[in-house]
DNA sequence: TTGAAAGCGCTAACAT
DNA sequence: ATGTTAGCGCTTTCAA
């Protein structure tokens, strides 16, 4: 049998309410009580039961976690960051897969009040947010990560996504290109990095050619495509913005893959600063995303949050930073 | 105020055993008072509370996940599959991080017993395995993926290590080559995967060179160390066996900026078949694990020891599949 | 400084 | 077919 607070008190020869009170630091107990307890509660290899603790109104200790899915290395790094800072203040982190999809950011979210958790970190697209709305209004702490819902108050840590996508652009056209394209996963944080791309490019006073924009999935796939689409353009580009790390290896792929060199034919750049990034060859040129920093800060808020409710809501925006490496080059 | 069993009985006009009932599909109600319940039931959005329910002897269901680490992309798609399976039999899954060190391992342990879960399943290495004796000893359902603990009667499912061994080496031997090194990770999985290499190599009538067995850990920055080191041998050898794709994709890199070509000076083959296999360039040959049968079949290990503690354990080794790409090639 | 007792939301045996 | 009731392990007044 599992010990209980019960068979503690019985060892140390005192009452349950004694021991609670050794086990919160609360209220007042002679030294020699305490010693006994604690004795006890050693040799009995006592953990209290947080689920009867968590009833009596107390918290649970769990955040869950929703994000799209945790084999893209961008969001296993995300989660890991939350995890570590999650644990050094003692909660548990539950993780969530929903892929994007809908149906599963409901059913998950329904899943998650149901099991009494503090708070709810999300990093999931969330394309339909009166889910989240109605969670917000009874009062669960919920924080963001890496994705944006602007109509809604809510604590939100991200990247700067436009500084990021014009730290790229501008990087690209400092090294001549003129022909620049771009594929965007088709989700909220990447509508930044477009407009910085279109603003970037407006500024040098140079077109964004037909079809010089994709919109897709995050996928290694998907990229392939993307790029094997772009470079069969009459006017293929120079040099193509992938907006993140998955999608740019595809593009290398099937750059190497159609007879081009990188970068001597076309210059790639990514987001997210992944391990893809380190492994592709060439390496890499590709926007880095704080994680380490944005995870503690997410776990940060969200805990803020759940000790009171705060009246105004912070929405962190972090500064990216870009890698180069060895996928771009200067225009000949 | 989140609605209570007692605030749907009441606004359904029934008993909360009646309600209960009617959640559990058990006892007998009429029709009319099962919609009743129903309409209430949605009417408040009332969602039964796991912690409560588990107080009186249900299930949390919850199941506890160790991995070494999250961001590892091995880990994210073991995780990912098991995710994926819980989430299909209604578990959710906190997830812990190890770094395979004693003391974290430790820590989760006891945080999860606390936290009242149904079950864990471990792919953290343990090194002390005493702690995971005590868990089994008082009857908390453990399974074990992707690592072993062959003193432990444990559920237990992983690839065939020795098997992959083999099919790599047996691979580069049919190329022709015959100064094969290999680097391992100091992890119990890998000891097969070595003397799976030896027993080839033997059975081959070829020798092992001193220094062409190198022990280490897990990263990129690893296997490009290994690797500057095995090409700088007097006697270089013509194939790497990295046993994970980690440890490739670092040699892969080593390689090339020491003016090697892959295939063509050095073949290489990894381990795991994860995203970075299709990444590199060239793209790595790699022994397969079947990743997502592995995830799904120690849930469903782990669930039936759940329900009855069956008095044997079942080992299951599911067979590796080598994945031919283009960083192997014959020797000349 | 300590202990008794009420109840958190729920299940299940037992009554009706 | 439905309701009553006794706890599950714990925290927290309140009383001693």
């Amino acid at each position: 049998m599992k010990p209980t607070i019960h068979s503690v008190a019985q060892e140390a020869g005192v009452s349950i309410s004694t021991v609670s009170k050794v086990i919160h630091n609360t209220g007042s107990i002679s030294e020699q009580t305490r010693k006994k307890v604690f004795q006890a509660m050693n040799k009995l290899n006592y953990h209290p039961d947080v689920a009867a603790a968590s009833l009596r109104g107390k918290k649970t200790k769990v955040i869950g976690l929703l994000v799209p899915d945790i084999s893209n290395p961008f969001y296993a790094e995300v989660a890991r960051s939350i995890e570590d800072r999650s644990r050094e203040l003692g909660f548990n982190v539950m993780m969530c897969n929903t892929d994007n999809d809908a149906e599963k950011e409901k059913e998950y979210l329904s899943l998650l009040t149901s099991q009494r958790i503090d708070g709810i970190v999300v990093a999931s697209a969330f394309r339909s947010t009166d889910l989240l709305e109605g969670l917000l209004e009874k009062g669960i702490p919920i924080a963001l990560i890496a994705s944006e819902i602007p109509k809604l108050s809510i604590d939100t840590v991200t990247v700067d996504d436009y500084q990021g996508g014009y730290l790229a652009t501008s990087y690209l056209l400092s090294l001549g290109h003129k022909r620049i394209a771009i594929i965007v996963e088709n989700v909220r944080s990447n509508i930044p990095r477009l407009e910085a791309f279109r603003d970037a490019m407006e500024e040098a006073e140079l077109p964004i050619l037909d079809g010089y924009i994709i919109k897709t999935e995050a996928m290694i796939q998907k990229g392939y495509e993307g790029a094997r689409q772009l470079l069969s353009l009459q006017e293929r580009p120079t040099a193509i913005f992938a907006c993140n790390d998955l999608l740019a290896a595809g593009v290398i792929q099937a750059a190497k893959e159609m007879g081009f060199n990188i970068p001597e034919d076309v210059s790639v750049v990514g987001f997210d600063n992944t391990v893809l990034s380190t492994t592709t060859s060439p390496m890499l040129t590709t926007v880095a995303q704080p994680v380490k920093e944005m995870g503690a800060k997410v776990i940060d808020l969200l805990t803020k949050e759940m000790q009171t409710s705060k009246p105004y809501k912070e929405r962190l925006l972090l500064s990216p930073e870009l890698m180069v490496r060895q996928s771009t080059a200067a225009l000949p």
